[in-house]
DNA sequence: TTGTAATATTACCGCTCAGTAATAAATTAA
DNA sequence: TTAATTTATTACTGAGCGGTAATATTACAA
């Protein structure tokens, strides 16, 4: 496990905060997909657009989600499919509690 | 990825807040080389003893350790030793943002 | 420029949580 | 029983976060 120290420790607590949030999950599952506006976000995850944003910052300050602007929309993608590993190990975690 | 419903995503959301502490994963780093007393964890991860106690509840209500009592110290164990490859993966993630 | 659409930001409210001190509960020994 | 040790709980405080409405910003079209 190598050695963990506390700065190690902190960013790891801060990337698991990021996730640990019903809402940013759904944007996370629906950028999954591929690439979405903000407007397609907001509608299929069915969250305020103010809100939306609001968590596509946090999404993006913590380095997961980078936006590129086409127009007047903005559209946001993954940066680190390596989330969906630790979604996916969640997932199954918390499905096992259920039994299956 | 299986149909993601909103209560998987509710369990998913607090697993991860469940790790999204420095305190808590000091415990559980701490309980990867075996079960350790409330003292021991205590002391070694440097945090007050109702702290300790008070993380040590979140963490068995997360389903994450167990309590067995030997007279009058009580140990905790890991009991889903699966969220140490969340923490591996959350870890790699969190170093690779360092550039190593 | 003016207007319109899409996105971001701000200010506010309510709630939850982490840390702490004090106290309670449980176990054992004398 | 009383005392000592270990652990758990309670009450409190301060900080941070999610949701919302209102407003600001950005980009484009007429």
């Amino acid at each position: 496990m190598a050695k963990t120290n506390q700065r190690q420790l902190n960013r790891m607590a801060t990337l698991f905060a990021t996730l640990a949030d019903p809402a940013r999950l759904r944007i996370l599952n629906c950028l999954r997909a591929g690439p979405h506006s903000v407007g397609d976000i907001h509608r299929s995850c069915r969250l305020k657009q103010a809100n939306t944003s609001k968590h596509l910052r946090v999404l993006r300050d913590a380095g997961l989600v980078s936006p590129r602007r086409e127009g007047t929309t903005v559209r946001y993608a993954i940066v680190e499919p390596l989330i969906f590993g630790l979604c996916d190990l969640a997932c199954g975690k918390a499905a096992a509690k259920n039994g299956k």
